[in-house]
DNA sequence: ATGAAAGCGCTAACAT
DNA sequence: ATGTTAGCGCTTTCAT
């Protein structure tokens, strides 16, 4: 990084933003007018709208609505929580998106944090965001009990869970579904004719890893693959775990002929793994979670696509249905996978 | 998406939000004690401190940050806004993600919008996050002038502008180095021996855009290739318009050596035309961004790497020092691109 | 159609 | 060490 060029001071002239007050004033009416016109309330005439219009743009007037809010009777800020697991992957990315685009619809913007899977994060960030009073929350959680929010929702704020169930409460949930997404990839990968299939898993106290460690097991328990003849690795939490684990299983005497890896960046690593090895195209491999240019790797890799969006944008209904009111029972909102042959998950078993 | 499972009742029960003086009257104080105690102000009793304490966590109090600032001098809420292109994209998501970071490590939350390239929605934005009156603003920007904001700026708000340049605003910048990442990209398919070059461009009026098509052109000027030698597209604004405009060059008669794809999903399009043609061996390609997955491609993918997190970073630390009172003359800081060498750029001219 | 006064939850200034 | 009062910018309530 260079500093390449300057200029002038970047000094700051606190001079005060205008209230409301000074808006009033200007346009030579009470205070109450220019809140009328602010908030598009009926009851103002043609002439004394002009002038306070004339007087906010005068005074680049910008009007408080959290100030707005505490005297309101509703309380709304216009703002709602996020809690993602990390905003800079695309998964929460393509969630927040959505969130993003259902909120601005109505001039709600959206307060967005990281959890990284960090069960002690979890309650600082909750309350972070509840202290800037957001009318909702939507939120991932890494806790093993979410009973500690139970008198937040008593006070009336709206929760959502997405991508993990809460334990402990009751709300609205959305999810994918997990432990049908991986009985499917294991399927997939059974009815090719592997046997030796290998599970790679994120950190195993994770609610969505251990849901899809299910799915997995529950697949081979339909055929009765003997429980040894699969290879399980949990707690694989990134990409370098990920290839490192990978090339182990490929330098065994006995490698498996079919891969699982139930996470995005534990995909990428096996992929890296297995180009690293020049065992590509002779080990099948189906991940979970779609990645960008899956379909130009060689061979293209066949994966259970979970949708993000429909997850941000249903969780964003709900939580603005419960705003408008809505008071109908809470459901689980399960977003069906999908799986999308592409090659990788279509390589047959080496012959033995 | 289906309903699964549903249960209890979704009911608000709107009790309010417990406030200070509500903690001060359990706790047996003035509510300026519970105040001190909440803001870790020193004069205040072991047991005093203990009783407010035990007040908070039995009523769960939380502390209303916004209400607080309304009367606080600094007037600070502890709240930064942030105009990225697209919170669901990864160069935005990765900005966001250290932008975050800096920021929470001071108790301050972001709240991030998307801008989507559209100047209409620019000032919108800006507004939506000054009438939630954030401490400072890290913003993206699409109009081809920011003059609007010079109140704003008197008004004492830190602006910093990153990715692009703003005009006719003095403030803190932060940008990648993308006329001289354009022109070391292009340099390496000249030096390869490459004329007949092919320039993918995003909408003109995007500075990145210009800049890197500048970058381009400058560095074909050194060698003095003729101007009707390269073939130079602009206006590409997606996927799907990038693969259909490079499958249409490659069903020229005299089809380009080398394409160099100035922006990210360009560079995607025109890995599917080369592979839907099967030139991806025959053509060099070198792209402006990186991508996950590049290096597994076949050929891998050259590419022009830029450092979001860097610049995320560094405009995060501009916007606190501006808050910690830094009077420093406004800089620009450049971002260096780095090229990574992968294969697709050193293919060699088709002999003629 | 318009405005004055009170008060939302909090901190600042000034008590004690 | 602790409390009281005023007031931040706004909306509500109630006048006119």
């Amino acid at each position: 990084m260079t500093t390449v060029s300057n200029s002038s001071d970047g000094a700051n002239t606190r001079s005060h933003r205008p209230t409301m007050r000074q808006v009033a004033a200007l346009a030579g009416v009470g205070i109450k007018t220019v809140s009328r016109v602010i908030n598009a309330e009926a009851g103002v005439s043609t002439a004394t709208y002009d002038k306070v219009i004339n007087a906010v743009t005068a005074l680049g007037y910008q009007h408080d609505i959290y100030a707005g809010s505490l005297r309101r009777t509703d309380r709304r800020t216009l703002t709602l929580g996020l809690i993602v697991g990390n905003v800079a992957n695309p998964f929460s990315g393509a969630v927040n998106r959505a969130v993003e685009d259902r909120a601005a619809r109505r001039g709600i913007a959206v307060l967005a944090v990281s959890l990284d899977d960090d069960a002690r994060r979890e309650q600082e960030l909750v309350s972070a965001l509840l202290r800037r009073r957001v009318d909702a929350l939507i939120l991932t959680t890494a806790t093993a009990n979410q009973s500690y929010l139970l008198p937040e929702i008593a006070h009336g704020t709206p929760f959502v869970f997405v991508d993990r169930e809460p334990v402990g409460v009751e709300a609205d949930i959305v999810v994918s579904d997990n432990a049908i997404g991986a009985a499917n990839a294991t399927r997939h990968l059974l009815a090719a004719g592997h046997r030796r299939i290998a599970f790679l898993g994120d950190r195993h106290d994770i609610q969505t890893a251990s849901e899809r460690r299910r799915g997995f097991f529950d697949a081979l328990g339909e055929v009765g693959v003997p429980r040894d003849v699969v290879v399980a690795i949990d707690d694989i939490d990134d990409e370098l775990k990920a290839r490192a684990a990978v090339t182990a299983l490929l330098d065994l005497a006995d490698p498996p002929t079919a891969i699982f890896s139930s996470q995005n960046l534990i995909t990428v690593g096996a992929i890296r793994a297995l180009h690293g090895r020049g065992m590509q195209h002779s080990t099948a491999l189906v991940g979970f979670d779609d990645l960008l240019l899956a379909d130009m790797v060689e061979p293209a890799i066949t994966v259970i696509a979970q949708d993000p969006t429909a997850i941000g944008t249903i969780a964003a209904d709900l939580a603005l249905g419960r705003l408008d009111g809505d008071r109908s029972p809470f459901a689980t909102h399960v977003v069906p996978t999908r799986l999308i042959v592409r090659g990788s998950g279509e390589i047959p078993p080496r012959a033995v």
